[in-house]
DNA sequence: GCAATAATATACCGTTCGGTATAAAATGGT
DNA sequence: ACCATTTTATACCGAACGGTATATTATTGC
């Protein structure tokens, strides 16, 4: 047990918070008098915990990836399910995240891919982002290429074609969510997106 | 002839180059430094002809309306083409649109609208975008309830879940252009989207 | 109990923010 | 020529920005 005062606040729960505001009103819009009163803790917490706001951002992205993105990586995965049934799922489960009643709308890295565009944008918050952007296009890849390995996907399909495809979807889901639509509307979305296969 | 100086600068211009600005960095992200250099005048000069940050912001998503997004509703009318040869058309104008070389990558209104959700984002700002949802949700509304009732689409076909969808891919296309994909990577996106139809 | 240590709270730092007062420069009307 | 008018350029305003020094409070090892 390190000696001195105790934190009196739990870092998870505080990053958690961090992380909706950054999500909410992305980097340049979130002030640290947001970040701090949404945390509750105050300023020199704050820096002492996660250093400054970049890596208190940086943070929050990989919270994000955590508990709110590679859950849904698992719904490509259920063996018992059919080829175009996990899909769904997976495509289901994401929207649901896009939709929360509990959490921002859309979804907190295709915001920041957008932000980090911007050229003053955090050089060290933008290598995390295109990193990111790499492991989810990654992740449909395998996906697809396995399907079609498998058999469960035909021949004729371009596995590269419809990993940007999807992708676009779910970046479309993610600004319709943003844009105020319901679970539901976005389901027909996803359905209907599903109909080129 | 009015007494007084002349402007030297193009006030159609310098509303150009504040909204290739706010289209890159986003409302909270452009500062009046930015702005103005980017307008090639000064800060007094700026809010005698636009009146502030906000109203200058309103009137870059106006001229974005007018010069960037209402010529590829032109496509929808093309009367000699086929209905899912004027979709593409206008699609792939779309995406042109988002991916030029010349502009910043992905579309304003999009980017404007995941900004505004914001709770402190200018409320004038967030009627005006809300206003142009509903109208580019209209456009297509009416081309497909248009194309279903001229027979060019299927009965079965729902116009309004078929609007979502295209919403979502257009969404989503933006998306991906301001990731970094190329014209040709977003034409396949868009090839393959096609395929519901 | 008493130093050493670490987290808290407050007040403050220099800089940048959106916005403006002020004065110089340029035009038209007379 | 001169005055009214409008735009320009500079300097400045209070507030908020990201970040920190300082002092107080709480805790552990001895």
């Amino acid at each position: 047990m390190p000696a001195g005062r105790h934190r009196t606040f739990d870092e998870k729960q505080a990053l958690e918070a961090a992380m909706r505001v950054f999500w909410q009103k992305g980097y340049a819009g979130a002030s640290l008098t947001d970040l701090t009163h949404a945390m509750g803790i105050n300023k020199p917490s704050m820096y002492a915990a996660f250093g400054n706001k970049e890596q208190l951002f940086i943070a929050s992205l990989q919270n994000y990836l955590n508990a709110y993105a590679s859950s849904h990586v698992d719904c490509l995965k259920q063996d018992n399910q059919t080829f175009r049934a996990r899909l769904r799922g997976y495509l289901m489960s994401i929207i649901h995240g896009q939709c929360g009643a509990t959490a921002p709308k859309g979804c907190f890295i295709s915001v920041s891919i957008s932000e980090s565009i911007s050229d003053d944008f955090p050089a060290a918050a933008k290598a995390q982002i295109d990193a990111m952007k790499l492991v989810g296009e990654g992740v449909l890849l395998d996906f697809f290429s396995a399907a079609q390995s498998n058999g469960e996907l035909a021949d004729d399909h371009d596995v590269s074609a419809l990993t940007q495809y999807f992708m676009g979807v779910m970046h479309g889901t993610a600004a319709l969510a943003r844009a105020g639509k319901s679970t539901q509307q976005l389901t027909t979305v996803v359905e209907t997106s599903l109909k080129v296969l």
